[in-house]
DNA sequence: ATCTATTCCGACTAATCCACTCGGATATAA
DNA sequence: TTATATCCGAGTGGATTAGTCGGAATAGAT
């Protein structure tokens, strides 16, 4: 239950995607989905990029050579306008839909699950909104290092540590 | 994005409804639809029951004057438990499945969404786990008092303030 | 005994939503 | 002018959701 759809697994990992290749340009959707190992046709990503683009977070080029880039620096990017863009608002339940808590839903008696649908529905927001690209970024640099460009220091098996301190 | 179907909705619904009536003894699938309002046939209330009682949160007896009462006390039920109930196990994301992280999703490249998703998660399993049925019971009466036992001091309009400090 | 109210159960269905695909237009570098 | 991109809207198959339907089992009331 409460699933986000494939948009939002595909989105946010083309989104990291270009945070970590913030300094380079632009970037094409065959190169980032070869990167991320999303075997799409490149249509697919077309409609995901699409309202990123229309919610002001890449801008792009076209022609040869053309692509996508961040229109902000990944740090300033939070994963909640990521998902937003590419999801829609965050509403666990339709009478909790964000800024519009009882626009919606006019229900007068007893309506004490709204509550908690919102207290569900802030939980998520302030996690996504408490993230940014940048901080994806590192975390996933810690966990799987690029190709060395610094010594590492760091011993081998690495990797089944896997932080569970999720 | 990230919606509760309405099972999840009902199900909560129906189950508060249990927990007001919980010194009534047993209440019957009509007696709750008309009291929460749900416009369904009872089969389909049946539907969401049978989870439930699976999951021992609510018993039965059935036949005439039949119908269902909380097994547990309603501060002794968590939200938690009722959605999972209903709903399967809390996973915004299939790699962050509730228990199973890592045994799905064995990515080892640079998956460094999974621990976004992870953090969503938690976000939404300690609000549920961190609300029971009491607490909802106890909310809504505030906000809508039962038929007056008790004088009650609060002046009127008290429902235009409508709490926003949720 | 029989009638009625209720829970129990499985199969079925209509509608919605998701996850893509397809065909083509437009723009830009070489 | 060609190759490589982004742009755009329409269409489609499958999965999921949200419910319906028919009937069996159980228990109290008459």
């Amino acid at each position: 239950m409460l699933r986000v759809s494939t948009r939002g697994e595909y989105g946010v990992r083309l989104m990291v995607d270009l945070a970590r290749h913030y300094d380079n340009g632009t970037r094409s959707l065959t190169e980032i989905g070869q990167a991320e190992g999303l075997e799409l046709k490149v249509q697919y990503l077309e409609q995901l990029v699409k309202c990123l683009r229309e919610a002001h977070l890449i801008e792009s080029t076209r022609g040869a050579h053309g692509g996508y880039r961040l229109s902000r620096p990944p740090s300033e990017i939070r994963m909640g306008e990521v998902l937003r863009a590419l999801e829609g608002p965050i509403a666990p339940m339709i009478c909790a839909t964000e800024g519009e808590m009882g626009v919606i839903c006019d229900r007068l008696d007893g309506c004490s699950t709204k509550y908690l649908w919102a207290r569900v529905r802030n939980a998520i927001t302030s996690t996504l909104d408490s993230m940014t690209l940048g901080d994806l970024v590192q975390e996933s640099d810690i966990a799987h290092p690029p190709p060395a460009r610094l010594v590492t220091l760091a011993p081998r098996k690495e990797r089944s540590r896997s932080r569970q301190s999720v």
